[in-house]
DNA sequence: CTCAATTAGCGTCAGTATGACGATAAGCCG
DNA sequence: CGGCTTATCGTCATACTGACGCTAATTGAG
């Protein structure tokens, strides 16, 4: 079979948002460049899709060595692709970026690629022009996704340790959307709809005051209904 | 500015998911393959992304080139990429895939690669084994995609012409979430939608019986509440 | 030990949306 | 004209929503 070398041929590669939520704000992976182009500066973590590796299998692998994060308590999901005809100045390159969604974590710090790892405000990478390639674009994607997701997906038990109060659960969505929510009508909701928490039999006082049930994810894959912004 | 040859590169290319409402059923827009692999067999349109194009660009061009289709009166938005290592049996490749919505339109034919450019009920190309690649997986993705889309954003009005009659978006919901919907209650809820339809002067007794309002697509981005299945 | 502070979780109530379906309107066709 | 078809408005019981009052269960200060 031949290699067909008369179609011109890309430079793949994925590139991570990986977001969380800690100090009660939403927060965005970043490495600092080791390499040029942008070398010291802050970006996306991500590298070259290898030559017999899928596009989920190398952003898990990606997420792993640049990020040091347990892998099986992470969401990953394919965000979108991004291919500019300039948007890397050293070649033709078309990126795969991935969103991933962690629970506030003890300190991922950098892996093997990584200078250096650090989570950082996203509203901070976004307010200038901090992040080098498409980076920023890619990043307000991620965060219009997650953002949107919240409401007709379960997902924000992502950002969630194993268990969790419904209180924590609230801060999520309150960080994400960047609104207040009705405590009181938030427990309703969430308790009510289907599937989306599997009450435990522990409760805890982390939070301080009374204990608060703690709950785990459940199983549906959507919320019905959705809880609306 | 070195190229970097030692990351390996990848053939990068578009592929449509063209979808439709025809004859009361989803259908989706194939080509006969003219060229090895899959020679002869219907194959979702798609190519090869051009050395200094933009992604949404070569889906915008491709859509031109295989299907004819005025592209003013088409929803393009990017859908997902696909790139398992052995999903083209030539070479390691990439596919953009992007989702299409058009209203009903005329004869859609072939265009320069094709042989043969055909509408065909969703349902039948996704009964056998029918699509080459991993095209049946993109097609499934992008049915999903537009089913989820018409509940959250006023999508559906994308695969209606310039005017319409709310019982003609009434068959676009029914049709692609394959449900049937209360005529009286649906009008209600598009009507009092902000922003989902605007009325004009016109009527039209093309479906039979009194005459209907026609309307146009407003300019919300989202229905605001949604139309839950 | 008591009390204030804090957070959890239940209850109420009015306004609104929803689904089921009746009734009327306004064309067409024979 | 009378019946057929589809559009559109109306009704009503029920469910959901948002605003907010209230009680429960803990911690920590004094």
């Amino acid at each position: 079979m031949s290699d067909l070398p008369d179609y011109p041929r890309v430079a793949v590669t994925v590139d991570l948002v990986v977001l969380t939520v800690r100090d009660g704000e939403l927060q965005v992976l970043t490495i600092r460049r080791g390499e040029e182009p942008f070398r010291g500066r802050w970006a996306l973590p991500g590298g070259f899709l290898r030559p017999r590796e899928d596009l989920h299998a190398a952003a898990a692998r990606e997420l792993m060595e640049e990020t040091a994060l347990p892998a099986e308590h992470v969401h990953l999901e394919q965000l979108a692709s991004y291919g500019a005809p300039d948007r890397d100045p050293r070649m033709r390159t078309v990126t795969v970026a991935y969103l991933a969604l962690a629970p506030d974590l003890p300190t991922p710090e950098a892996g093997s690629d990584a200078a250096d790892a650090r989570w950082q405000p996203v509203h901070t990478m976004l307010a200038g022009a901090e992040l080098p390639f498409d980076h920023a674009e890619i990043l307000r994607d991620g965060v219009e996704r997650a953002r949107a997701k919240l409401e007709y997906t379960p997902l924000a038990t992502a950002f969630c340790a194993a268990t969790f109060t419904i209180a924590e659960l609230r801060r999520v969505y309150e960080v994400v959307w960047d609104t207040t929510l009705d405590a009181r009508n938030f427990h309703r909701k969430v308790t009510k709809t289907e599937g989306f928490v599997v009450e435990t039999p522990e409760t805890t006082t982390r939070d301080g005051g009374r204990p608060a049930r703690l709950y785990r994810a459940g199983s549906a894959p959507r919320l019905h209904p959705p809880l609306l912004r």
